[in-house]
DNA sequence: TTGAAAGCGCTAACAG
DNA sequence: CTGTTAGCGCTTTCAA
């Protein structure tokens, strides 16, 4: 384990000066420069981060907040995010919490301890009480970001992200009310994906198409509740003829549930996703959904993130990321009905 | 930001003595290690990791190394390693190498630079080469442990902990056989994936049963790759009855063609993949699987790394954790054929 | 252009 | 039981 002092001494120069070189700061002659450098090579030196960011109070490390990585949504983004931070110099420390306030706030206890630069939450991981003492670190403040903020995290005042989950609320009922159907569900996690019902709710009325309060079914994001949700739909006296999940996951299970009854999938019951998790295109039908561009949410969280970094003084800023729809197999138009 | 010394000077003590309380080694008086807690208290102390680190040479971070975390395989088993990890008060550092060597060796060198105290690796992450040189970051040793290696790893005599694939081979095997069938196939990633291959095959062959070239086809872990092998599969003179996907992924991918070919799951064709993703318990029908015990792998492997980190001597050591077979839908006794 | 010196915040010997 | 001292490996003034 070579240090800056053993290729000074090897040089004959001073640490201070190998630093120069290093760092490309300072001004060094060309010689002892090239002296220099040949020394790191011949003593295969590497700088040692830990005293370097305890000299400059910088870690070059980010960390990720996630609720469950295991969620393909979250490790897509998260996936991108890494990628974005490592362009840029940065390493990724990743913590599941788990939707647990307890494991979040140890999470974030031991974090601030150790000095990262900075912090990227995705929405819902934490409690917003944490959120907020998490902001300051001692007496420093913490530069953070929120990624795709749920909706009590969004009255905080911090940076965030954010996808147009209203719009992409509309986008659904759109296509959906475009395919014929005017008997349609919902399948969403209140209140976090609030303003996906209400898109979808706003793009309905505006087609004077109601959403009777059994047409709103609730659930947590899972498949499971997925699955339990359409269940309860399909039993209802009038059962819908398109449904509208509101992620990607309980749109699998509703697909799951459909299947199990015995309908045809997208003839008896449209569904519409949210996200554009991998997995949907390669279900059987391949799911139709309202993606969120992982690239760009993950590329601007970063860039956002680096900017409070680089300047304390940067305002706090919320940005939108905006959906598209992705039509494929599990939508079709509305069928004929006996009973108009 | 207060650090020792302030706390110190708060409570007219040394620095030491306040490290002495918080580390609770050396010995303190009852008394001042009260006023000292209640000045911590007090000033809202954070002891400072990186400052530790530096004087003990000792990070508390691990990094977890993967081809991509957006396999879900790969996510769960992230999930695991890093929930074991923290209950052991280690943090860890997420590296995505997208398989690609340049990439990987990036990573690599920002690792030795940060004092990781270990370094997991998911087998496949990183050509040989590079692993190997990473077990020496400077003149130090990197303590590591190789999880699930791939056949070109086995050789690098470090620790690992891989899962006994050729046994799970085999049980795919005997499952499909005591189904009753026998003209079977195989989709494998080779040859990383061999063992599973050679367990499959040894296991046919003590039933007499013959695994021709032909229906042995080569896929990339990808649900594309099962996709297309499975076209290929179905479209032979003979086309096989059941077939067993080295991975899940494939496996869905090998539904998907299935059930685009107009077959009936699993009454035409039987499919047994391997990992146990979450995602393959919800599809239509529900993946019969060979399972991978995610939690104790993630803990015989960070339990092993975390031996190597506190005693350097520790002999390297490989472990093995056995599948088992998750029955579920996919899977069907052969029927009854035409041509004998 | 280079060197000397101080310091980042903490730990670890060793004295007292 | 507590204080003193000397680092950990690097950066950063400030002089020379």
């Amino acid at each position: 384990m070579t240090t800056l002092d053993d290729v000074a001494r090897h040089v004959g120069v001073t640490s201070a000066t190998v630093s120069n070189v290093i760092t490309g700061k300072g001004s060094v002659s060309e010689s002892t420069r090239r002296r220099v450098l040949a020394a790191v090579e011949e003593l295969g030196y590497q700088p040692n981060l830990v005293a370097r960011s305890l000299a400059q109070k910088k870690t070059l490390t980010l960390a990720l907040i996630v609720p469950t990585i295991a969620n393909p949504f979250y490790a897509e983004i998260a996936e991108e995010i890494e990628h974005t931070a490592w362009r840029h110099g940065y390493q990724l420390i990743l913590c599941n919490t788990f939707r647990d306030r307890s494991r979040g706030q140890e999470r974030l206890k031991a974090l601030s301890r150790r000095w990262i630069d900075g912090l990227l939450m995705m929405g819902g991981s934490l409690s917003v009480v944490d959120l907020l003492a998490a902001t300051r670190f001692g007496q420093r403040r913490l530069p953070m970001v929120l990624c795709i903020p749920c909706e009590e995290e969004l009255a905080t005042g911090l940076s965030m992200v954010d996808l147009d989950y209203w719009y992409a609320g509309e986008l659904a009922a759109q296509h959906l009310v475009s395919l014929g159907h005017h008997r349609l569900a919902i399948i969403v996690e209140y209140p976090g994906h609030a303003p996906r019902l209400e898109g979808f709710r706003a793009a309905l009325a505006a087609s004077g198409i109601d959403l009777p309060p059994d047409s709103i079914q609730y659930g947590d994001s899972t498949m499971q509740s997925g699955y339990q949700a359409t269940r309860t739909l399909l039993s209802l006296p009038t059962p819908p003829t398109a449904l509208f999940a509101t992620n990607d996951l309980m749109a699998l299970g509703a697909m799951e549930a459909a299947l199990d009854e015995g309908l045809t999938l997208p003839d008896d019951l449209s569904v519409v996703g949210l996200d554009d998790i991998m997995i949907g295109a390669h279900m059987h039908p391949p799911l139709t959904t309202i993606a969120t561009p992982k690239h760009e949410l993950a590329k601007q969280a970063v860039e956002l993130l680096l900017r409070h970094i680089d300047d304390a003084e940067s305002p706090s800023l919320s940005l939108t990321v905006r959906p598209h729809l992705i039509v494929r197999q599990t939508t079709a138009p509305q069928q004929k009905e006996a009973d108009g």
